[in-house]
DNA sequence: TGTACACGTTCCAGTGACTGGAAGGTCAAG
DNA sequence: CTTGACCTTCCAGTCACTGGAACGTGTACA
């Protein structure tokens, strides 16, 4: 079949399995007389677990852990179930941290409609609370991931 | 003061503080004769806002916004205030979204291990499932944004 | 005088996981 | 003969930085 029709099986863009064969996650496909790429029902297969993994939010370095275990004859259950794990802990952590700021800027936006909105010098509107914000909250930060889920 | 100096007292990264001038959003400042950025106070109150703003999670584009309001003589209150509103908005539905996906590996990771983990193909284990959950769940994705609040 | 060190400068590349678009080749139908 | 739907490759952009190279500057100390 051409890609467009693993892309249809699968409900991934073509473009994303192109994608996905450059940086090694699929394998390169047989090509037809005419260079296009020819795939299998083993790929369907294969994508099907790629295209779920990715959905519940898998980054793309565990779905490559799966592959490979899968690639050399290892049951990947293992994998997938420890990926999902560690993937539930950081979700947990993430919804902790939104939470978190959900509060602050519900407080930040009740405080600053009382406060006067035409101080062009930001000093005493929500301006200022801004502004003293991260003072006192110096915490790092931790980047966050994608979900389609 | 010298840029390390504005980097401590905004608690900002100099490397940061270079970002910003380059993109536009804080403005070229004077050099000294050997060519290093010589900052104000005035600098420091900017700088501050822009710190503050980014700590709850406001993208840059809507700092840029404020910027500009404060710099036309404008109050930036308002544009403040929308600004935290959108970001209150967004960030419940990023919230909702991490919930239902929480809900989603939980339930994954409760059924995967009463499945065997043994399955090289993949069929009869949580590999299964997840290949099987696309096809249910194909609803469009969203990225999610950055946070150090 | 040398040299060690902490500053400063510029520019380039990488992050994650794609996505949009350009420029062009291939195939079947009307 | 053209239209349109496919396919191909490659480059650039997203977001907000961050790391590092390669180099200049200023001060302290042996």
């Amino acid at each position: 079949m051409l890609i467009q029709e693993l892309a249809q099986l699968a409900g991934v863009p073509a473009k994303t399995i192109r994608y996905y064969e450059t940086i090694g996650l699929l394998p390169a496909p047989h090509r037809g007389p005419n260079n296009y790429r020819m795939y299998s029902a083993r790929d369907v297969d294969r994508l099907r677990l790629i295209a779920g993994s990715r959905s519940v939010g898998l980054p793309l370095v565990d779905v490559a852990e799966i592959q490979r275990a899968r690639d050399s004859g290892e049951a990947p259950c293992g994998h997938v179930l420890a990926a999902l794990a560690r993937h539930l802990s950081d979700v947990d952590h993430r919804i902790a941290d939104l939470l978190s700021l959900r509060t602050t800027l519900a407080e930040l936006l009740a405080e600053g409609v009382t406060l006067p909105q035409d101080d062009v010098l930001g000093e005493q509107c929500i301006c200022a609370l801004l502004k003293a914000y991260p003072t006192f909250h110096d915490a790092s930060h931790q980047p966050e991931e994608q979900s389609r889920g």
